[in-house]
DNA sequence: TGTACATCAGTGAACGCGCGTTCACTGATGTAC
DNA sequence: TGTACATCAGTGAACGCGCGTTCACTGATGTAC
């Protein structure tokens, strides 16, 4: 598919316009379907409808490309995370199941991101602003967990980092293992949703969280 | 490095005699060195010291290759855990820690593998005994996970397949995102391994399991 | 409102490079007798 | 123990391909006056 060039809609011509945006959603669309591996400067240019230099004004190399997909994927990543937990509203054990779903959910929703984010070997200070946005949103899951800790009676509180940690390991392996369309994925004799839900019920209750929320569903 | 041509030993010329085995080692290097994205066959062929066009003597294409690697590796892996767990001895919660301690040490002394086994993006069945190796690495976590439910009255047991996915998770999380030298990686205020024991206990602890073998270190 | 000009954002041709793959070949090895 | 021969496991040259990157260029856009 093209998105420039074509005169039928007597738009634009020479100039794309937007080429920034088209390049990264291009990254995006080749991520998706061939892994961040698979994924080269020519492939993104040739799909954004332009010739394989014009990229070079937008984009150092390849590497500054997806290391701007995957600053955005983290912004976004806060962004659902952030919602999810809603300030722990209306109930923190609530709201903190709601925010491991939401993980789970993004990883689903954007599995292009979600790899540019986790999967591609970026490094974190390759681009001003991409190690902000990951703290950013691993900041949302320390707050939540800090506000988990502090239902606990303060000799029993087990440290918050330690708690997020936990829950974004688990989370992130559940999601690598078994939650994305790759060809190495296993069987599940649950939905990844429920195998967290439950991973982290457990967890809760480890932490002396009896029962948490819904702890009656299923 | 090459590893064969020279007539200085006087041992071989034309043929390398162990060509296949040579390819293997050379593609762990690579990977390690490199990541599973950035190995080739020629890399590799380049490394042992032989023709481009010798390695298809030995495998049908990079994948094949790739996949042979992750095969073995899923050996090996399973090969550690099993004797870590070592039949639950000297006592199941005990033998569990050391099993989740041997997952990361993997992880930890075999990137190259572990890179194969977890991010190469080889399907599971594109060489013949990999998904069962695969399979047999998880069936030693599913069975120390059937084990230590036993502990566990009848009634309050929860499934034992589901608990091993949560250790799977769990230790593959943060193996991957904290246990690897990617450039990507992020600073722990602990050990992975110390982070992974921590959240095993916790775990145990939601399960019934009060305590846990280690609880006092720490 | 026009015009001159600077700047921006593309083109397209060219280059070197390394990879994957094929091919006819040949040296080395093993085996039947 | 020798010898003839089949088979195996390499060579090296060649090819097409796509990528990354550079370059002088040019069409389009914005702005100062």
């Amino acid at each position: 598919m093209r998105w420039s060039g074509d005169k039928s809609d007597g738009r634009r011509s020479y100039h794309h316009g937007n080429l920034r945006e088209a390049l990264i959603r291009a990254a995006l669309d080749l991520i998706g379907e061939k892994g961040p591996a698979g994924f080269t400067f020519a492939d993104a240019a040739r799909m954004a409808g332009v010739s394989s230099a014009a990229p070079y004004r937008h984009f150092r190399d390849r590497d500054a490309l997806m290391a701007d997909v995957a600053r955005r994927g983290f912004e976004q990543f806060g962004k659902a995370l952030d919602e999810a937990w809603n300030d722990g509203r209306p109930e923190p054990l609530i709201a903190f199941e709601n925010t491991g779903r939401a993980f789970l959910a993004f990883a689903r929703r954007e599995p292009a991101y979600y790899a540019a984010m986790f999967e591609a070997g970026i490094a974190l200070d390759s681009e001003p602003g991409l190690r902000q946005a990951a703290d950013n949103a691993f900041g949302v899951l320390r707050r939540a967990s800090e506000a988990i800790c502090a239902l606990l009676p303060r000799e029993s509180r087990p440290p918050a980092l330690m708690m997020s940690l936990h829950v974004w390991a688990l989370s992130h392996g559940i999601a690598s293992l078994f939650a994305r369309a790759d060809a190495g994925r296993r069987r599940l004799p649950m939905s990844p949703e429920e195998l967290l839900e439950a991973g982290v019920l457990v967890y809760l209750r480890g932490l002396g969280l009896a029962g948490g929320p819904s702890a009656t569903r299923r």
